[in-house]
DNA sequence: GCGATAAGAAACGCAAAGTATCTAAAGGGT
DNA sequence: ACCCTTTAGATACTTTGCGTTTCTTATCGC
């Protein structure tokens, strides 16, 4: 063996560590994840973590930017719809109460942290593997005649990751089947054929779709309300 | 005065505290915010504040809920796209960054503690004042003829909340109105064109909208993806 | 091998959580 | 007016984890 004081340096090192702050947050989420957890599970110590990570948050972080994105695979049921349900199934498998629960957590100290909120930002915003799936099933929707052909503004890309993660976190729980129903049949199929429907009438006025000429109070206008704001809910 | 002996109890002295957690929460923010200070702002102390709630979520969640949402007044531009604007930024602006480190802080305990969990979902899914701006919105777009008739479900409803909600607290920083521009005419505005056509074309098939008989991988099937599950951004 | 670098171990001061104990004030009932 | 139950308010305590400091010594580049 390498003997009881052999000791690791720089990379190897640095991923153990990053591999026992992923074990720890799976064990014990990130709440009750502490730093001195982390360094032991790693059989290190915590001024080797400081000196790398400014805190918890950078550190999951880091441990999560390891996970290389999940390819999803496209599903292929056959309809528009079916494919949907499917893809919204399999995001809220994933984006499990883990997931959640850290994004949730670093979110709380992104405000404090302004690197920690461009980590994060840049993260959710980029769901690169997820925006290929839906781009591929609308294609494939289009192809069926099932959907007038339509372009797929980036928002609306990555809207399928946003509405599931927006509904676990805010209800804490997994995603329901039937929430994951309501969220394709209320929400993202009315919007696609909403979208083609813009698209075709619009025709010529790209990118800002609709009745693009009429914002009147669009620009900065945005009324009263400068009063009282302490409720959203 | 009332004498350095005075001693509120009940009511008057649970308000007191209230009103100190709020104040606490406007001027640190959740994340810094310590039953002590509270209990200090307060003149009281700590036993007290534990007595009857079981932690900062439950303090705070109290505390906002105190706050009585605050009816929005219904924006009335001229346009469907106009009105909507007005109304996400006024929800941009409401929904300021403490709001947001608020919900944040309390949803990372929500993971642990299923009764916190339950009052802020409450909290959340029922945006009761603003769902009726909406209608008023949509319905006067319809009267204007710039919307075919269209009924909307409540996951539409609450939708305008929910998307400035998650992006607010995803990019941890105010939402600029490009953002918010992008809501409007990539998302909602089609959104509620498609909700239209949808309904319009499905006509009979109500409730559950499009292709309503179609559903192929929808029940439980979810494919694959049993695997890794490691990331889902 | 030598010297710079950095890992590992231990201990620190600090802050805040949550709990326990005690006192004395408030308020209700008679 | 009194007593008696309740509970506010004060204080102190244990625990936990942070983030830091100090010191020793293994590892690596030269």
């Amino acid at each position: 063996m390498t003997g009881p004081k052999s000791r690791r340096r720089g990379a190897p090192l640095e991923q153990a560590i990053l591999d026992a702050a992923w074990d720890e947050l799976r064990e014990v989420g990130y709440a009750r994840l502490t730093i001195e957890a982390v360094a032991a599970r790693a059989g290190t110590s915590k001024p080797v973590i400081y000196r790398r990570w400014g805190g918890r948050a950078e550190l999951v972080l880091a441990a999560w930017a390891r996970k290389l994105p999940v390819e999803p695979e496209t599903p292929d049921t056959g309809t528009l719809r079916g494919d949907l349900r499917t893809l919204f199934s399999r995001i809220a498998r994933r984006a499990d109460s883990m997931m959640n629960e850290m994004v949730a957590g670093v979110m709380g100290e992104a405000f404090r942290h302004p690197e920690v909120a461009a980590l994060l930002g840049e993260r959710l915003s980029n769901p690169s593997p997820l925006t290929g799936a839906v781009r591929s099933i609308v294609d494939r929707a289009v192809a069926r005649a099932e959907l007038p052909p339509v372009e797929l503004p980036h928002r609306v890309l990555r809207l399928p990751l946003d509405l599931v993660r927006n509904e676990s976190m805010t209800c804490g729980a997994p995603v329901s089947e039937e929430t994951v129903g309501s969220l394709v049949d209320d929400v993202y199929v009315p919007l696609l054929h909403g979208l083609a429907a813009v698209q075709a009438a619009g025709g010529a006025a790209e990118g800002r779709g609709v009745a693009a000429g009429s914002g009147v109070g669009a620009g900065s206008g945005l009324g009263a309300g400068g009063g009282v704001r302490e409720d959203v809910g």
